[in-house]
RNA sequence: AGGGCUAUAGCUCAGUUGGUUAGAGCGCUACACUGAUAAUGUAGAGGUCUCCAGUUCAAAUCUGGAUAGCCCUACCA
């Protein structure tokens, strides 16, 4: 029997295929199936799991999902291993806030450790919810191995990665990794430099108020800037504006924009009426000058006036005229004066940043505490001004020291804070203080250069810390030289599949055209330390590429004495579990015998016993009050069963050996040891696992949820056994963390234990910086095999990625980070297709933030309305591309239109089969020439379908696919096949047409379940397992394609073009047509469908139209009730055509006389296109050019029947003959009776099959037709009698407007 | 500020290499059908294809510009 239902409920089929997922197994097998040889590779973008995971998170995983599991359906390999982003500043700052420190508190109030181990919490706070989500949704990926960019594997994986970038070479000799400077908001106040997203955090940017200085810097006559003087003596100025005056003494040049019309305004100093020229961007003259005042006396003008009378001496100066000239410092320093400064710096160079929104249209530069001051100022190889510099003369002290101070050698403003913000309160309380950047702007005023000083308002940023402004500083910092590969990186963008080609040829494209080195550096604890150790000087340094050779520097170390001892001696490269285990409890006994226990474990694993393997599936998974269990995992000497490590918790299960006396002795001795560390042990029989699994997992959960009992207290546990002290610090108190002594960890603070020493002898400490943790992200194609040390064959079969998938945000983060490693170490691209999805917003458009509270709960949804209908509704509404208005109006819509109708569909399917006990047979399919028209018609629509799929997939539109596989279900297989079909499934008995009809229904049914299960894996499940469940004990048997327990383990059906038959789709095309046309002329007519009509006329089209009509002929009969067809041809006369001009072959011929081509081709008569069709040419004359005119240059079609009811699409026509007979009419009221008769049967809920009786009240109106259509009736509504009488006692019921008659219907 | 995406019916979206009646679904209105029935069909109303200019015989489509929304990047002095 096939399995019926109500009503369609997806969560519930959510929750039914979820069960069965899990308790089969079958991610699992889906992936173990397929040959290992043949690798679909996937990359998991790992989320961050402090965070809830969201709406937008469904959509950018049922994409990640789809493909994958796409790629399975087609046999390929796709191992899909999960990941968690773990490092990172939002993590940092979440636990400070939950901490109640601030940076400043680390190390003090907190440990390191202490704090670190609070970061490796927190980073896992949401896990359960993320992977409640993730199975919700179906999404399939492996949690049980991620990778987890903490663990010491992939740290150490991307040391090397950074060792290789170290040791790469520019053709020049440059390393890839080297440390340079780059100018960065820093926080004087908190002594440290910011990132941008510190930068972007709420209440950052804030208005405040500043002196704004125009400064006038007098210009050199020479050479170059002749042409802009009037005579020798005259005094000309350039006009710079700055709102940080503060960084006027370390101008050393002019920035102004290339394109940008400069002009010479001839004008006085307006703070000491001097005769002075300035030149200024001419958009700005307006700015600073009234125009009543242009040409006004100069002589007017005295000190104090508000207006400048002015003159303009010169326009059309452009800025490029410009560069190249030379001024006069405007504040000196004499320390920072040097000749290379006075030869090269000091002049107007040129950048494409300048504009003329305000200040003058000329930038004043000070390389030092500006981004964009500093690349223009390099570009131009203008050198750096500041106190020399003896180790680096090209890189002298800045005059700003740490504190936000001048340096001493600053004349009048040394040891002044640049900012007021940076003095105490007590300081700037003082009436008479005043800040330096007025300071230095009245001392410019008094020396005559300073043309406007203002106040003036505007956004700056503040650190989000001490609430002061910061200051943009050069900061030291290492640097990946990735602009030195960037054009092997655009050169591999280009063989990359970006959907949307647009993000890859224009977001990311571009940004590789401009790209700047990468800044790796953040000062922060909780991330990848950078592996460099240098001696104090910078003069000798090392960069480490594994735990080993870092291990042999620190012998190395210990020996020359830099170091006391090596606090990572017991460090190996150790499997994740292991790792685990070994951070707690540190084995230091003997190698060999840990070696021999690794491999007893690893045997243990793989022949493991039917009781252990039940319990396993039991417990895994978190399944067990969320605890998660290792199986064959060594604890100290032993290796446990099974073990609970965060509950200290081991279990065993015994087999019948263990009665033996010296069996159970050793047991006890074991128990004991293991109660020694802490744990409790719990010890089960083969037989209870086996028999008894409810009470064995209760016992468990028991004792896990029960407080600490006697065993677990206690000397032994608080007191860690002497074989199992680490190290030298060991008196440390364990943390409330649960985590043991350092030693073992390669984060910070451990690390920055390390002192190496040097070739000659000097110690050698780590620079402190972390790694931006993109560079985490970017490594996991390596990282998560924790290749080279390890998988290297692994790693091989799975680089680079066929696919990944991940937010449009990510372009220039993950994306780019994959992209520019791979490309930098290993010469490749890291993924050969990726998909970057839009965003999710609310249904007016609007971003989802929780603070809007517009955001959606991803649980709700999936709970109210499925998992499908919401990833169906995701992929097919738009382009994953496209940001998604998120409407759950749309999720109905697909559940009703899409799922509901396929549920129909199928118990449609399901109830007329087990009427008919028909069950598939996959070894007696008919043929497909011994089914009907329709049958063939829509297997050819499924297998259309099919290839269009495969097409669309195949180039990642997932979009068009959804929306085919939508056009099928509905428009094809409800519409028109199941409609048509619906008497065959349940007239007579289950003869060879019934048989096609199901066969064909089944096919169509599964077939369209393959191809939805990737986006909607759990119906397609439902559907699949339905379909196939009455035979899926044969299919197995006779290992038929049906045997697969589930759609997810089948093969996807192929494209098959020998069940394509296009002439039969054109054929069918006709036939819905005509119905088409046929039941709109009904409709206008208002002749109801059930009463019958004698006759319609088509008009021929061509020579095969008859034939092809004729294939479908009692299609349409049966379906506008028509009792025939009459073809009819021009001979007849009947036809008045009309036609239209064809514009595409046209256009290219007539050209301007194209419009009055289509006028007067409207215009021809019968006879005119008589004419053409039967010469195949007609020449015509169109504004004095002649043309000759073919077939081909017009559409042309029937216009009209005269006399009879007429209605057309395109070239296609139908005319309807609507006499009427008494016989026809009879007919129509025998069905209506029928209807009516149906109807009283289905009131009163008799079942299908039942037989009845008729009675027919009497009357003129129903008596033809009862008498006529006596036994139609009766076969119609099995009826064994059907009587007419002249009282009935039945209802009345209404046969048309005026008409009644009383109708009995009882059962037999 | 720079770069990118988007703009078509009340809503969500299609719209091929430019070709003359700009489509679909939902919603709305009317009707029909009924052994899929809390289902289904047919029809109708509903459009300045965001705006301006250009190229062309012909533009929703190509080009340029503008406007709006969103994303990424960025110390506008």
């Amino acid at each position: 029997m096939y399995r019926e239902f109500k009503h369609l409920h997806l969560p519930s089929i959510d929750a039914e295929i979820r069960q069965f997922w899990e308790d089969e197994r079958i991610f699992e097998q889906s992936v173990e199936q397929r040959p290992a040889d043949k690798s679909y590779v996937f990359y998991e973008g790992p989320p961050s799991a402090n965070g809830k995971p969201g709406i937008h998170h469904v959509m950018a995983r049922t994409v990640k999902d789809l493909f994958c599991r796409y790629n399975t359906l087609k046999g390929y390999r796709v191992e899909r291993k999960g990941g968690w982003d773990t490092h990172g500043l939002p993590i940092e700052l979440q636990v400070e806030k939950e901490l109640g420190i601030t940076k400043e508190d680390i190390g003090k109030k907190v440990t390191v450790d202490e704090y670190n181990q609070a970061c490796r919490s927190t980073v896992m706070r949401y896990k359960d919810l993320w992977d409640d989500i993730t199975r919700r949704m179906g999404y399939w990926v492996d949690l049980d191995n991620p990778y987890i960019t903490f663990e010491n594997n992939y740290i150490e994986s991307c040391w090397w990665i950074l060792q290789q970038l170290y040791n790469k070479k520019t053709p020049s000799g440059e390393s890839y990794l080297y440390k340079g400077f780059t100018i960065q908001p820093y926080s004087p106040a908190a002594g440290t430099g910011l990132s941008s997203h510190e930068l972007n955090m709420p209440g950052c940017y804030k208005e405040v108020t500043d002196f704004s200085t125009v400064a006038m810097f007098k210009v050199r006559l020479n050479e170059s800037s002749g042409f802009l003087f009037e005579d020798n003596e005259e005094d000309l100025r350039i006009l710079a504006w700055t709102t940080t005056p503060w960084t006027l003494p370390s101008n050393v040049a002019l920035t102004v924009g290339p394109n940008i019309e400069y002009a010479k305004i001839q004008t006085l100093s307006p703070y000491t009426g001097a005769p002075v020229s300035v030149v200024l961007a001419k958009d700005r003259v307006s700015a600073y000058f009234n125009a009543e005042d242009e040409n006004r006396p100069l002589d007017d003008f005295k000190v104090g006036d508000k207006r400048l009378p002015y003159k303009v001496l010169k326009t059309g100066i452009k800025g490029a005229d410009l560069v190249g000239i030379q001024y006069e410092q405007l504040l000196p320093t004499p320390a920072a004066s040097t000749p290379e400064l006075e030869e090269k710096g000091f002049r107007v160079i040129s950048g494409d940043f300048v504009t003329t929104e305000d200040g003058t249209g000329v930038v004043h530069t000070a390389p030092y505490f500006g981004a964009d001051d500093f690349r223009a100022s390099k570009a131009a190889g203008i050198p750096f001004i500041g106190i020399p510099n003896p180790k680096n003369p090209d890189l002298p002290f800045p005059l700003v020291d740490k504190q936000g101070k001048f340096v001493q050698e600053v004349p009048e403003f040394g040891g002044r804070y640049v900012k007021a913000e940076y003095y105490s309160k007590e300081v700037t309380s003082d009436k008479e203080f005043k800040p330096t950047d007025l300071l230095i702007s009245l001392q410019l005023k008094e020396d005559n250069k300073a043309f406007k000083i203002e106040k003036y308002k505007h956004n700056y940023p503040h650190c989000w810390r001490t609430d002061k402004p910061v200051l943009y500083y050069p900061l030291d910092s290492w640097f990946i030289r990735a602009s030195a590969a960037k054009e092997r990186m655009s050169e591999l963008n280009k063989t990359i599949n970006w959907k949307p080609a647009s993000t890859g040829t224009g977001r990311f494209g571009q940004w590789l055209d401009n790209l700047q080195d990468w800044n790796l550096s953040r000062s922060r604890y909780w991330g990848v330390p950078l592996p460099i150790w240098r001696t104090e000087d910078g003069e000798e340094e090392i960069c480490i590429g594994s735990v080993e050779e870092m291990n042999q520097e620190i012998d190395k170390a210990v020996k020359a004495g830099v170091m006391e001892l090596n606090p990572y001696s017991a460090f190996a490269a150790q499997d994740d579990d292991e790792m685990d285990t070994r951070h707690k409890y540190v084995y230091t006994g003997d190698m060999a015998i840990w070696d021999i226990l690794k491999r007893f474990s690893r045997d243990n694993r793989e022949e493991p016993t039917e009781a252990e393997n039940m319990l396993w599936q039991a417990i895994r998974n978190r399944q067990v009050g969320g605890y998660k269990f290792r199986r064959q995992h060594p604890i100290g000497s032993f290796i446990a069963d099974f073990v609970c490590i965060s509950e200290k918790l081991v279990v065993e299960v015994d087999g019948g050996y263990h009665n033996a006396k010296e069996q159970r002795e050793l047991d006890e001795a074991r128990a004991t040891y293991l109660n020694n560390l802490g744990f409790k042990v719990l010890r089960f029989t083969n037989e209870a696992v086996m028999e008894k699994m409810e009470w064995v997992l209760g016992e468990i959960a028991r004792v896990l949820s029960s407080p600490p009992g006697p065993l677990s207290k206690g000397e032994g546990v608080t007191s860690r056994p002497a074989s199992l002290s680490v190290d030298a610090k060991g008196t440390r108190s364990p943390s409330p963390l649960e985590r043991g002594p350092g030693g073992e960890d390669l984060h910070r603070p451990f690390i920055d234990e390390v002192v190496l020493v040097s070739p000659s002898g000097r110690p050698m400490r780590r620079e402190l910086d972390l790694i931006d943790v993109w560079f985490d992200s970017g490594s996991m194609p390596y990282a998560q095999w924790h290749y080279p040390f390890e998988n290297q064959e692994v790693f091989k079969n799975n680089f680079p990625a066929n696919f990944i998938a991940e937010g449009v945000d990510q372009t220039r983060g993950w994306f780019y980070t994959l992209h520019a490693i791979a490309v930098m170490v290993f010469d490749s691209v890291a993924f050969k297709n990726v998909v970057s999805n839009g965003l999710v917003l609310d249904k007016e458009g609007n971003k989802m933030a929780k603070s809007k509270g517009n955001a959606v709960d991803p649980f709700e949804t999936i709970a109210e309305f499925g998992a499908d209908a919401t990833r169906w509704y995701m992929m097919a509404n738009a382009n994953p591309w496209d940001n998604l208005k998120f409407d759950t109006n749309g999720i109905l819509e697909v559940r009703n239109k899409l799922f509901g109708t396929l549920f129909n569909t199928y118990n449609f399917f399901a109830l007329y089969a087990n009427l008919d006990g028909f069950k598939m047979d996959e070894s007696k399919v008919l043929p497909y020439d011994k089914r009907t028209e329709l049958d063939r018609w829509v297997i050819s629509k499924l297998y259309s379908l099919v290839a269009e799929y495969h097409e669309a997939m195949n180039d990642y539109e997932v979009t068009r696919a959804c929306r085919a596989i939508e056009e099928f279900v509905d428009l094809h297989l409800s519409n028109w096949f199941v409609r048509l079909s619906r008497r065959r499934f349940w007239k007579g008995e289950l003869n060879e047409d019934k048989t096609a009809a199901y066969q064909t229904l089944f096919e169509c049914l599964m077939v369209t379940g393959q191809l939805m299960a990737s986006v909607a894996p759990f119906f397609a499940d439902w559907l699949y397992r339905n379909l196939t469940a009455p035979i899926k004990d044969t299919a197995k048997a006779n290992n038929t394609p049906l045997r697969h327990d589930s759609v997810h383990l089948s093969d996807l059906t192929l494209p098959d073009p020998s069940k394509v038959d296009k002439d039969l789709e054109k054929r069918m095309d006709y036939a819905q047509r005509i119905c088409s046309l046929a039941l709109s002329i009904r409709k206008k007519e208002k002749l109801r469908v059930r009463l019958p009509l004698q006759k319609i006329l088509l008009p021929v089209l061509d020579e095969a139209f008859i034939a092809e009509v004729d294939g479908v002929k009692d299609l349409i009969l049966s379906e506008i009730n028509v009792k025939e067809i009459e073809f009819i041809t021009d001979a007849s006369g009947l036809l008045k055509k009309g036609a239209k001009a064809n514009f595409k072959t046209l256009g290219a011929k007539l050209g301007k006389d194209m419009k009055d081509a289509a006028a007067l081709i409207a215009n021809f008569s019968n006879d005119d296109i008589n004419t053409l069709e039967q010469s195949g040419w007609l020449k015509v004359l169109l504004n004095g050019n002649e043309y000759t005119l073919t077939p081909e240059d017009m559409i042309i079609s029937t216009e009209d029947l005269p006399g009879w009811k007429v209605a057309s699409d395109g070239a296609l026509t139908v005319a309807l003959d609507v006499t009427m007979t008494p016989e026809l009419q009879a007919e129509g009221t025998a069905r209506d009776l029928v209807n009516r008769i149906q109807n009283i049967r289905k009131e009163k809920d008799f079942n299908v099959t039942d037989r009845v009786t008729v009675t027919l009240e009497k009357h003129d109106a129903i008596l033809a037709a009862v008498e006529k259509f006596h036994d139609y009736i009766k076969a119609e509504v099995l009826a064994t009698d059907l009587v007419l009488a002249d009282a009935v006692e039945g209802e009345k019921v209404e046969l048309d407007d005026v008409v009644s008659v009383g109708i009995e219907v009882s059962v037999n």
